[in-house]
DNA sequence: CGCTGACCCTGACGGC
DNA sequence: TGCCGTCAGGGTCAGC
């Protein structure tokens, strides 16, 4: 299930087999996404050329000479190079196929994710709303002190809401407000600005730590060259409850916030 | 405007 | 063994 880190390790994995390389035809198995594919969309990219693979929250942007392409990996979707001749399995719905004889496969089996055409110099309008980039210098703790205020939901709900940060889903979230020790059930609004420099500064840890590893793999993410990330036992919260707590052996809670599984412990979070 | 819950989908897993 | 119900999850949208 991609996180941003997923999305991120994705990215760098397949920019270098992509970039300046021309898409020599677009192969569409399956137009039943979260959003169908256009019709149009393989005779619209044939013959552009790939001049950048970027990201935004969790979207990936494969700037080309003529439109952009924007695709979300959803919940079960990756993103890889595969050979010209490596025959489609069950759900790889999508082959961009590169002037290299390689391609550019696009695997979904829940069919969450995306595949969109954008216009040069347009800004999709999935994109326009988005929150600030949790890695970059716009993300601080008085950044969400502010944006909190007055607000009455659990801090978790209100740290996973893209309108605030993106990229940040149920997995990090977790992790975060553990290793801040804030308690995810706690209204956003009341509290302190030490907190959330506290909280901002776990999210951007976590992050980059999961990046520098590949990602999480939970079930069956691999990474852009096929390679999986590293798997879940650094997870100090989610999944685990019940179990002790790593830092002070008291049983993990678990609960549902706004209909996701939460972890926490009672002792170290408050 | 803020918040809650439904929804899209399939694979994994547990119970019988 | 095999069937069936439940859960997982990001992000959007309808409704209050």
């Amino acid at each position: 299930m991609p996180e941003l880190p997923e999305v991120e390790t994705t990215r760098r994995g397949i920019a270098p087999h992509c970039e300046g390389r021309c898409i020599e035809r677009m192969i569409v198995r399956e137009t039943r996404f979260r959003w169908p594919v256009p019709k149009q969309l393989p005779k619209l990219m044939r013959g552009q050329t790939i001049i950048k693979v970027e990201r935004r929250a969790k979207y990936l942007l494969l700037k080309t000479t003529g439109n952009t392409l924007l695709c979300h990996l959803g919940m079960s979707g990756s993103l890889r190079i595969v050979d010209g001749d490596c025959p489609p399995a069950a759900h790889d719905h999508i082959d961009i196929v590169l002037d290299t004889g390689r391609a550019l496969r696009f695997h979904d089996p829940r069919r969450f994710g995306c595949m969109l055409p954008v216009k040069p110099d347009e800004t999709h309008p999935l994109l326009v709303k988005l929150g600030p980039e949790p890695l970059s210098e716009d993300f601080t703790g008085d950044y969400l002190f502010q944006a909190s205020r007055k607000r009455k939901t659990a801090v978790k709900t209100f740290l996973m809401d893209g309108h605030i940060v993106v990229g940040v889903g149920n997995i990090y979230a977790n992790e975060a407000l553990f290793a801040a020790g804030i308690r995810p059930d706690r209204p956003a609004g009341k509290i302190a600005k030490a907190r959330y420099r506290r909280l901002a500064e776990a999210v951007k840890v976590i992050l980059s730590h999961a990046i520098s590893r590949g990602g999480t793999t939970l079930r069956d993410f691999v990474g852009g060259e096929g390679k999986p990330g590293y798997f879940s036992q650094e997870l100090a919260v989610y999944g685990r409850g019940g179990q002790p707590c790593k830092q002070c052996r008291s049983a993990l809670i678990e609960l549902r916030l706004g209909q996701r599984a939460t972890v926490y412990c009672r002792r170290c979070q408050r």
